[in-house]
DNA sequence: ATTAAACTATACCGTTCGGTATAATTTTAT
DNA sequence: ATAAAATTATACCGAACGGTATAGTTTAAT
């Protein structure tokens, strides 16, 4: 048994309703949303998940896997931390294509969702926020070491700068249906990696 | 009759509802969370409102007024372009304390909220984007015009970089529950206007 | 072929949803 | 004092909500 029934169709329910989820947020993902999408009844819903929060938790780990582990991927392509830089903003560059369809950003959607609640989701993507920015910390410090950063700079304040950057680029393409506000923002943190950062 | 029962009855419910359509946006504020709020029935709520989606326009106009109100009276209040965008750095510096009680920005809640929707709420959304935007446009062009920002500066792409960035680190700072990301960023945007904006 | 697992079909639980209706009461304006 | 306006109290509507239970059927593994 490579994949049981069971496992296969778990993974069916989580990949279809995580768009329906990423869109519509929590509440406005109904059981009857996910039946009528998913075409299976309740009875497979809670025989593969516990309740709706345990779907909205893995629809949204499978979410954040889909959308943001290609930037990871790219990262580890690139070699130099000044390339790793880059390959950050030119992977945000294509994102408003990578997730319009998706119903838009899952970090921005569950982050604002989840805003004034102590919920589980709430944990999940303060975590994965931070697990970006610890990213972008330590590429920094990569081009540090290598010297092609300035040893002055703060690589924790200029992480959360440029990913606070990013995030807000994404609102605004968003809402506006529009990767212009994206493409803008990414040639300005190139320019301001190379004005500021680099030695 | 300087203000009618009605119109005071209207306004209070406006007042008393507003912070918790901000906290747990449309879906998640029910009619019996109005009423409870209120501590008036449903008759008296619908006697003043045509529905609940009318309730919730009124709720989020109400608290783009209060809330974002204070940045175009400091604007105002400024004398040069220069100390205009001083002022509008100066109020996002506060924004966090301005706002975290309210639960959150209303421009970046209900932009998300209603992200995926062609609703009222999202045309509504829009339009304050455009204006807060179009408003840092012209505060730039009156800096041109005063010389003391250089002539080949795009208005409307600077605006919309600081605008993104202003909103970004919104999102950051509410969700971390600090303002030191919101702190962060409006030092950064001084010291671009510094830099690179300044003639 | 047999057994266990997975899923369907269906009915149901109590609760809440947004919204309507209406009579009775209170408040306001004149 | 009176009429008009505003609000309460209350009951109700159909629909949907998340969740549970169970008998029957299909599928998969051995």
């Amino acid at each position: 048994m490579i994949a049981s029934k069971a496992a296969k169709t778990s993974q069916f329910i989580i990949e279809t309703v995580a768009p329906y989820f990423n869109k519509h947020g929590y509440i406005g993902t109904s059981l009857s949303d996910i039946t009528k999408a998913t075409g299976l009844t309740k009875g497979a819903i809670y025989g593969n998940f516990q309740n709706k929060e345990d779907l909205a938790i893995k629809a949204f780990n499978y979410t954040v896997k889909t959308r943001l582990w290609p930037v990871i991927e790219a990262i580890e392509q690139a070699a130099s931390g000044l390339d790793k830089l880059r390959a950050v903003t030119n992977f945000y560059r294509h994102y408003y294509d990578h997730v319009s369809d998706y119903g838009g950003c899952p970090v921005l959607n569950v982050g604002v969702d989840s805003m004034n609640q102590h919920s589980a989701l709430n944990q999940r993507v303060l975590s994965v926020i931070g697990k970006m920015t610890q990213g972008i910390v330590e590429i920094i410090q990569q081009a540090q070491d290598e010297g092609s950063v300035r040893q002055d700079i703060d690589p924790q304040a200029y992480a959360e700068i440029i990913y606070a950057q990013i995030q807000g680029s994404i609102f605004l393409s968003i809402l506006s249906k529009s990767n212009q506000n994206m493409q803008m923002m990414m040639d300005h943190i190139d320019d301001m990696i190379d004005k500021e950062l680099k030695t």
